[in-house]
Parts: structure tokens; sequence; C-alpha cells
DNA sequence: ACCTGAACACCGTTCAAGT
DNA sequence: ACCTGAACACCGTTCAAGT
């Protein structure tokens, strides 16, 4: 949908006008469709106008997923210790399977946001609770991070296809989605849980 | 002694020449400087000719993945049964961080390749081996391989990097590489092994 | 019949010219 | 001083014209 605003009134260009509408446009047409022409024309303004507030493309999806590191959820403490961790993992699959752009801008991101600092402080937190060191719980938090991206990327693909749509292979198909997701992490901080330790 | 080749010794396009070279661009200049207009430079030809032979960049795409599935590692039987496993996927992991494009093509592809079967086959007889039915191994075999993948793009993050060479936050370096992975998918392994296995 | 130069419709980015 | 239309250098893809 079009931000239309009368010439007169129509707010200031500003980086958080330009993250919204990109936002936008990832939300309703996908990553690839998000181009700056894009943006300008859902903002109402010259392309070369965005480069007044950012300093390319690179730095938009940077700035997208800062945005998207702000709703990162935190730890329910009225779960039991146990719970909380797979429990916060659980919520930020969720909320990041939301958006199909997430786990590419993610990806193609080479750093974690520093708004996502609450969001593992949270989890270091939750581990410590569950008696795991600092060491072991960066590790962790490492792992599921990684296994969360993969199954995130799975559930949205977005490529080259085979000719037809030919099912991948005989049998299979494996359920996807939460489910999956939640029993492997389950399992993996099940085996770091049980694990002797070692670190 | 007669050439049998009519033509100059450059030899007839193929499809099977036209991956190679992608796969020499990919191999020195990264996937995205992968373009046909550099495949047809590569090959001495015009960039139109390349679509005789290929219906689009997706296709391309798919056929380099294609390949790279060829060369995926089987178990080693001389292992002991328990260790088969764990080798088989640190084997793939060594084969495919070796090539920077790798995990990008497979995850910008929708479907698994063909070419990956003996690798599943060998996978699921080593799961076998260690008491997992049919559906807990290709659980399993999902879980790990999203892991892996979340690894792999990992190592080669190549995106929308913060201003300056900044560290990412502090005390938040961690273990890379093969280690990292191997500990992660030892405890994967581990947590479904040791689960009261529920499937 | 086979190939391909040149064109087309995009893209990110820049800059001289507008206000 | 601030903004932006138009240009530039790319990209994937197509097609009419070459051989």
């Amino acid at each position: 949908m079009r931000v239309v605003t009368p010439e007169a009134n129509r707010p200031r260009l500003s980086r958080d006008l330009i993250v919204a509408a990109a936002r936008s446009v990832a939300d309703s047409t996908g990553l690839d469709s998000l181009t700056l022409r894009e943006v300008a024309r859902e903002l109402g303004t010259g392309q070369a106008s965005l480069y007044r507030h950012i300093a390319d493309r690179r730095e938009l999806l940077g700035l997208l997923a800062d945005d998207l590191a702000l709703g990162f959820p935190l730890a329910d403490p009225a779960l039991p210790p146990r719970e909380r961790l797979p429990a916060l993992w659980q919520s930020l699959h969720g909320y990041l399977s939301r958006h199909r752009w997430a786990a590419r801008v993610i990806v193609d991101g080479e750093h974690t946001s520093r708004n996502a600092v609450p969001f593992v402080d949270s989890l270091l937190d939750c581990s410590a609770a569950v008696g795991m060191g600092p060491a072991l719980a960066m590790r962790t938090y490492q792992a599921v991070y990684n296994l969360l991206l993969g199954y995130l990327l799975n559930e949205h693909p977005m490529g080259h296809d085979r000719e037809g749509g030919q099912r991948p292979l005989p049998g299979w198909h494996v359920a996807g989605g939460q489910d999956a997701f939640c029993w492997a992490m389950r399992c993996l901080l099940d085996g770091v849980l049980e694990g002797r330790g070692d670190l």
C-alpha cells in the first residue's frame, strides 16, 4: 500500500521513514523486489534522495536487520527455568518466520545487530539458570542460532527450482515449520546439557 | 593427421562446459560475480549463446548445485558404527566449506539435488546402524543439514557490514569453522540418540 | 540451421542542474 | 542549501540479423 500524503504536509524524509517503507515493500513483495526505486516510489520521492539518508542498499538492509532485532522476544520468568530456554528459542522462531525476508536479511548481514543484545542477555541468563558456564552458553547460543537460520531458510525457499513441480525425492517429505525446528532445538539443548560439559 | 572438429580448437559449447566455467568463476570471484556475461567471456563466446543450453541463470545455479552434490562424501565402513554418522557429517562440512559459494547455492535452491541421493542413502544406513527408525533418521538428517547450512553461512558471511570494522559485540567472539560445527553436530546427535525416541 | 551483436527493461549509484 | 531528473555502468533476457 502506498503511503500517499498531500505533498504539503508530507513528513520530511528520514532513515526511519525509509526503513519503514523498505519493510513494507519486503513484507508485501519479498526481499528481491526491495529495490531503492520501489522504496522511493513508496515514499513519493526520487531515488536519489534516499542517498541523503543512507549510504547504499547494503546499509538499508542492515537497518532493516536492526529494526527486526528490536522485536526479538525475551524470556518468560513465569516459566520453570528448564523450560525458559526452549520457549525463548521457539518464540524467536515464531517471530522470525512471520517475515519471509527475516532470515535472508540476517544471513546477508555480517554481524548480529546491537538491538539483539537484550535477547542474547536474556538467553545467557536462562543458560546460567540451568547451570551453563558463559563459554558453553555462547557456544550453545551460536549452535541453536545457526540451527534456527537453517530451518527458516528452508521454510521460505526462494530459488532455482528444477523443471516442473516435481517433488524433491520420493518419500522425502518431512514435517517443517514450528514443530520440526522445536524438535531439533530441544534435541540439541538436551545433547548440550546431557553432555559432560567438556567446556 | 586430421582434426575431427572443423571449427577452431575451441570445443563445442555444452551444459557441462558452461557449468565448469560457472564453477571456475564462482570459485575465484564469488557467487555475486557469477554473471552470465562473465561465464560467456570465460568461454570466449557471446552471452546470448548460453541460452541455447540453459534456460536462465536460475537453472545455471541449479546445475551448479547438482555438480556440487556429485562430490558429496559417503560413509567410511571401516569406522565403528557409532562414529560413522558424525564422521560423515564432518566430511560434508569440510567439503562444502571449501567452496564459499556452496552454502548459498544450496540455500537458494528449492530442492535437494538428485545427485545427493547416494549421500543421503549412506546417511540413512548409518542411522539405521545405530538403531534409528526411518522417520527419526529423516528428521535427524533434516536437523543436522539445517545446522550445517547455518554454520556454513556464518563462516562465509557476505553482506551489509556495519560502519567501520568494529567487532560485533564485546566478548562475542566464538570459535568458528570445523570445530564449532562438529561440537554442535555431536551435541545434536547425542540429544537425538539419548532422547527416548518419541518417533 | 545455428549463432550472436545489439537492444530492452531493469538494477544501484552518481552528479550536474534545478529550486 | 537542499533536492532530484537524468545519466552511467552494470545486470538478465530477447530477438532480428548475421553466417
